[in-house]
DNA sequence: ACGATTGGAAACTATCTTGGTTACAGTTCG
DNA sequence: CGAACTGTAACCAAGATAGTTTCCAATCGT
């Protein structure tokens, strides 16, 4: 299953700049909170950019934006944005097609993994980064 | 997310049970359908039966058969037996805690991670083997 | 024009997980 | 006894992940 903390930083980075509230961010300064190297959350930044969740800037001065809102941005934009692949992957070999269950498992599990991949979708769909700040801001204090 | 092929192999193990009806199967000859070494299907099978969804029995004519009816068991039973862990892991390093959403995102992110997951389990829990069989029997004629 | 500050990207490393394999000990039955 | 099983440990190769260094390009203030 999924075994990398990629989705929990990315969340941690567009509630940080939700929470600067629209001022431009570095990813140095970015990097100080999430406790990592800069260039680990450069690489986030590039997915989520490529999602258009965020706007970069290079030169002095440059830095980190919200492309949207943040009522507009939801945890599944983000698990979309960093978490390509499917949740559940099929067998890394195929299994024998000689066998009534090993030649047609895949296409009947297909569906069902689809299915529940949606249902953990429309979930994560419940919560944006604008309910993240206002939680943060509460527990903050 | 990565993730592994655990949950698809370990359905496909318990369909190839359910589907040959009660009989009790080898290690080796469910290795055959899934197309893989018996090790690696008795590593699995090892997990299943910690969570009482298979028993075996060892020595000659010994193998494995289910410990329950094809229709009690559910996809979301398979996915606690071998995905153990949590399905979102937090960071890897645990952010700075002088920053307002470095030190609260965690127990922020918790709560909503943890229903996300329910979610999806809630999902699994409505398909069970004995559906699968039966999927698999229409599409295998 | 210069220099400081920033992102962009490649390359390398250490560590962990996964899947596959071999090997061997213990159990059961004929 | 000997064959057919499970039960495990140990090891390896391949891939993913996170961290780090390094260099280039773009931008801005002076």
């Amino acid at each position: 299953m999924n075994t990398s903390s990629r989705f929990t930083v990315a969340i941690h980075i567009l509630t940080l700049l939700a929470h600067g509230g629209g001022e431009q961010m570095t990813s140095e300064h970015i990097a100080g909170s999430v406790n990592t190297n800069p260039v680990v959350i450069r690489r986030l930044l590039s997915l989520l950019r490529d999602a258009k969740l965020v706007t970069s800037q290079v030169g002095v001065g440059g830095g980190w934006l919200l492309a949207r809102p943040p009522k507009g941005i939801t945890l599944r934009d983000i698990y979309r944005a960093v978490e390509g692949s499917t949740l559940f992957p099929l067998h890394s070999n195929t299994p024998n097609p000689r066998c009534p269950v090993g030649s047609t498992i895949q296409s009947a599990l297909g569906g069902h993994f689809e299915e529940a991949q949606l249902a953990l979708e429309k979930d994560l769909e419940r919560t944006t980064v604008a309910d993240l700040v206002k939680e943060v801001q509460t527990l903050a204090r």
